[in-house]
DNA sequence: ATGATATTGCAAGTCTATTGCAATTAACAT
DNA sequence: ATGTTAATTGCAATAGACTTGCAATATCAT
């Protein structure tokens, strides 16, 4: 991994195999909507909401529910496979794979929308500090940047 | 200011002065409704969502509509009076007042719900490195917090 | 006090997300 | 392969945060 650089365009689709391990492990079987919920996450170069999976799948001729849509992405957030996020005051979640990607935070132009992660996280230090000064346990953080991409400045 | 200190409790109610000058050179009125919400959030400890704001001034036998909160923190954000929050995964706004306060963010007890301030900011070097990094430029940031407050422990 | 207009309350609507339930489908045993 | 069982899906309805339209009301400059 480029180390001097913070920021990535997303690597290229690595699953198919892991995950219906861990979806027999819990219990739960491997449908066509899962299989195609985990699919589009793979090959999408950005966090993506409910609706935008729902819209997405539409289009490529994957009949699916929305409601369907959300019962996935929770179930795939509960085995660990993907990741929750709220970028800055966007009212809304958004999903993306977990596997074989790191930590990571993001940064979306308000104009355009582009989303950019940023492979850096500035916050186990403070993690330390908070917890030493304020006595909680710090369990999970949210750490979201706007502005202005080069198109849109 | 204690710097030894990331956090604090709110600082006792300053204003009642300088809003009505904000207001009025908006072409804005000073009306009942913004006063009560001003208060309120004076005498908050919290970042207040806007349900909560209603609430409250219910229970203080204010009389005020659902909608006019709205309308009320959204014209106090629009003249700076008050920040716009959103605490970690909580899927709604919250607002605070913001004279008088310095830059800071959040911790919330997943639990209880108990906000703790931190009053410390580590992003202006970040801000510098994702900006020269991404070619974005950083307007603004969410950063807050989520864990076990002590009692919840 | 009066008139102009900013503001409010109520009703209705939007958007994101969740829940109940009957119909469907995956997966295991035979 | 076929049947059985329970997980899953789709549809309808619902919940919660927030917004909009409009007529009634309140502010404030005169």
């Amino acid at each position: 991994m480029v180390v001097s650089s913070i920021f990535e365009s997303r690597r290229i689709a690595v699953s198919g195999l892991g995950f219906k391990k861990s979806l027999k492990a819990a219990g739960r079987r491997v449908t066509r909507t899962r299989q195609a919920v985990l699919s589009l996450l793979e090959r999408t170069a950005q966090p993506l909401s409910a609706t935008e999976i729902f819209d997405q799948l539409q289009q490529e001729k994957v009949s699916i529910d929305l409601v369907t849509v959300y019962r996935t992405v929770h179930v795939l957030k509960e085995l660990g496979l993907v990741a929750q996020i709220e970028l800055h005051q966007e009212g809304q979640a958004r999903f993306e794979l977990k596997e074989g990607r790191e930590h990571h935070h993001h940064i979306r132009c308000q104009m355009c929308g582009a989303i950019v992660d940023l492979l850096l996280c500035p916050l186990k230090k403070l993690t330390k500090l908070i917890e030493s000064q304020t006595q909680y346990i710090v369990d999970d953080h949210t750490l979201e940047f706007t502005g202005l991409c080069p198109k849109c400045q």
